[in-house]
DNA sequence: TCGTTCACTTAACACTGTTAACCTGACTTT
DNA sequence: AAAGTCAGGTTAACAGTGTTAAGTGAACGA
């Protein structure tokens, strides 16, 4: 008869999830995660060393998925190109259908940032890297024209980011479509480093 | 002998700009700007309706200065590239040159962003309009093959922002130089824009 | 001199993260 | 069975936060 029995620390990592996606991150308290619980604010503080660290946690979690989409989303493909477009895509993808856990990744700015662990960074390389070995073999099979694929790399990641943090902070102009918008970004970004092949 | 008598509003905004830039946001307080202006922390309510407020019209100064500063870049140049080259740059430089008033405009993040009135979002266009129309130029002249410039001119201030967030967030890896990657990133998103002439 | 107004202050409310000290019940050891 | 240990919580408190309501005093016009 025993009942699933989530542990506590599960239950405040869902909670402040919660949160996180209905108020965001501004009115986010220890002392309402712990009413909505049932339990007392200072509990929190026997799983968790500080909120900071609460917060560390889960933009983990969201890398962690993050990463894994991007990893399945070229298994089994082989052609370089469009390896290159499916970790294109599923980057974007994830942003477009999980937008809580993609913001919480980038909620906690530099400010707070500092504060945490560059180790943990090496987890969110995990796409990034794969996005670098694809560039690499793009360039060998002579489908990019670029001398540093790992800047290249980077490049592309932040303009993606760019792309989704526009539409995120909803500061595109209101006679834009989202999804169109979105499209051609992503369109614009890949032609930059495909080379053009003109139809001989 | 009337001494320049800098306006309290005026001290404050001062204030807060000092503190925002050497201590970040998360740690500004209307106590400790009142305390180091030498006043009590309600008086700031006299000039400013909350803490928003008084942060929104640092946002406004800001894009107010990278607003001109883009208007300027192009004066007098008559080449449509040169005038792309021109805006992206001093995009760019404004973020580099001064990366405190950088930060304040996209600090404030969507969380709080919703109470910023849309309104105030025009003056943000200035910089925004005019590169749309130095596309709309390059597409009559035949240099950009385009068919959605305003999107496309979003889609540029996306991506730059991309990469100015990633470098300022730390988000860049060690072994990349932070002015090497801006250079190549700038470089890549213009030739994703540019028609590449080949040497005929 | 009275009244008003401006520029500011004090006191207070309801919150925040976080720490120290305490309690309580279950499990072990003697 | 009695005593000890320890996990898993608790309450109280500190120092800080944004913000509001009410009060103060000096300057000024009538």
């Amino acid at each position: 008869m025993s009942e699933p029995e989530i542990s506590l620390r599960e239950r405040i990592l869902e909670t402040s999830r919660k949160f996180l996606f209905s108020d965001g991150y501004s009115s986010l308290s220890m002392r309402k995660i712990a009413k909505e619980i049932g339990v007392s604010a200072t509990s929190i503080y026997l799983y968790f060393e500080n909120k900071d660290h609460l917060i560390h946690t889960l933009i983990e979690e969201s890398v962690e998925e993050l990463s894994t989409s991007i990893e399945q989303s070229v298994e089994g493909v082989e052609d370089t190109i469009k390896r290159f477009e499916a970790i294109i895509w599923s980057y974007i993808r994830f942003a477009q259908h999980n937008p809580e856990k993609y913001q919480i990744i980038y909620m906690v700015h530099s400010d707070r940032m500092a504060r945490y662990p560059k180790e943990k960074f090496r987890k969110a390389r995990r796409g990034y890297a794969l996005l670098e070995s694809v560039i690499m073999d793009g360039i060998k099979e002579g489908l990019m024209e670029l001398d540093k694929p790992m800047i290249a790399a980077y490049t592309i990641w932040a303009q993606l980011h760019g792309v989704v943090s526009v539409v995120f902070n909803q500061r595109l102009d209101s006679r834009i479509d989202r999804d169109e918008f979105i499209e051609e970004s992503v369109e614009q970004i890949m032609q930059g480093f495909l080379i053009r092949i003109t139809t001989t």
